[in-house]
DNA sequence: GCCAACGTTGGC
DNA sequence: GCCAACGTTGGC
C-alpha cells in the first residue's frame, strides 16, 4: 500500500516562469563528490547517522505514522534526485531521523522516527496505476528509492520553523540552506541542539 | 552541451 | 495566492 508523502502535486495551476535566466546554474556534479560526500562516507563502527524528513500533515502527518501498522511506513514517492541519493545510499538501518510537518501551521519538527529498512526500489514508480508512476524507471534499473520509517516518540513539544532559524547553533542546517529537499541530512550536533530546544519551556 | 521553458516545493 | 529557488526537459 503506498501512501503519498512527498512529492504532493498540488491541484493548484502553476503560473509559466517569466523572468530571463541571469546566472550559470553550478555544474552538477556526483553526489559522492560534492557538499554532501560525507553522509556518505565510510561509518565508524555502531555509528548513527541523522537525517530529517517532511511531510505535509494532511497528507500524512507524525500521528498517521504513530497509527501505521508496527507504526512503520514506506518513504515512498519521493522524486528529486538529491533526496533519492540520501534514501538509496545515505540512511542506513538504526538511523534517526526528525519528521518535519511541511506547509503545516506551523511547520516544524513534530517528532523523532528510526529506519528500520535501508533502500529499495521505490514500487509506486512502478506502478503504472500510480499517480507516481515513472515510466522512464524499470524493476532491472529503478530510478527511485524509498525507506521504511517507524515512528520513535513525538517530541515534547515542536520546534517550529521560525525557532529553528532563530538558533545561531542551527544556521548550518541543511533545513534550512537547501530548499526543497524532502530528506536532508541533520548532524549529529544540530540533533542534540533541536532535542534541548524541545525540551525547554 | 547549452540554455530557455517549464514544473515543483514550500515559506510567506 | 505569490513567488524564489532550483531541478528537469527538450530543441537546437
Amino acid at each position: 500500500m503506498a501512501v503519498k508523502k512527498a512529492a504532493v502535486t498540488k491541484a493548484a495551476v502553476t503560473k509559466a516562469a517569466k523572468k530571463p535566466a541571469a546566472k550559470k546554474p553550478p555544474q552538477s556534479m556526483p553526489y559522492d563528490q560534492g557538499k554532501w560526500a560525507h553522509v556518505f562516507a565510510p561509518r565508524a563502527p555502531g555509528e548513527t547517522r541523522y537525517w530529517l524528513i517532511k511531510s505535509e500533515p494532511d497528507v500524512f502527518s507524525f500521528q498517521d505514522l504513530q497509527a501505521a501498522p508496527q507504526q512503520t511506513t514506506q518513504w515512498d514517492s519521493v522524486r528529486n534526485t538529491g533526496a533519492r541519493n540520501f534514501l538509496r545510499d545515505g540512511m542506513k538501518t538504526g538511523d534517526l531521523a526528525f519528521y518535519y510537518h511541511s506547509n503545516a501551521e506551523p511547520s516544524g519538527i513534530v517528532g523523532i522516527c528510526e529506519v528500520v529498512r535501508e533502500g529499495y526500489p521505490d514500487s509506486t514508480a512502478l506502478d503504472p496505476s500510480h499517480d507516481y508512476y515513472d515510466p522512464a524507471s524499470v524493476a532491472a534499473t529503478p530510478t527511485w528509492f524509498m525507506v521504511d520509517v517507524r515512528a520513535v516518540e513525538p517530541l515534547s513539544r515542536a520546534v517550529t520553523l521560525p525557532e529553528l532559524k532563530a538558533s545561531d547553533e542551527l544556521r548550518e542546517m541543511a533545513l534550512l540552506k537547501v530548499s526543497r529537499l524532502s530528506v536532508v541530512p541533520v548532524t549529529a550536533a544540530e540533533w542534540q541542539v533541536v532535542l534541548r530546544m524541545s525540551r525547554s519551556r
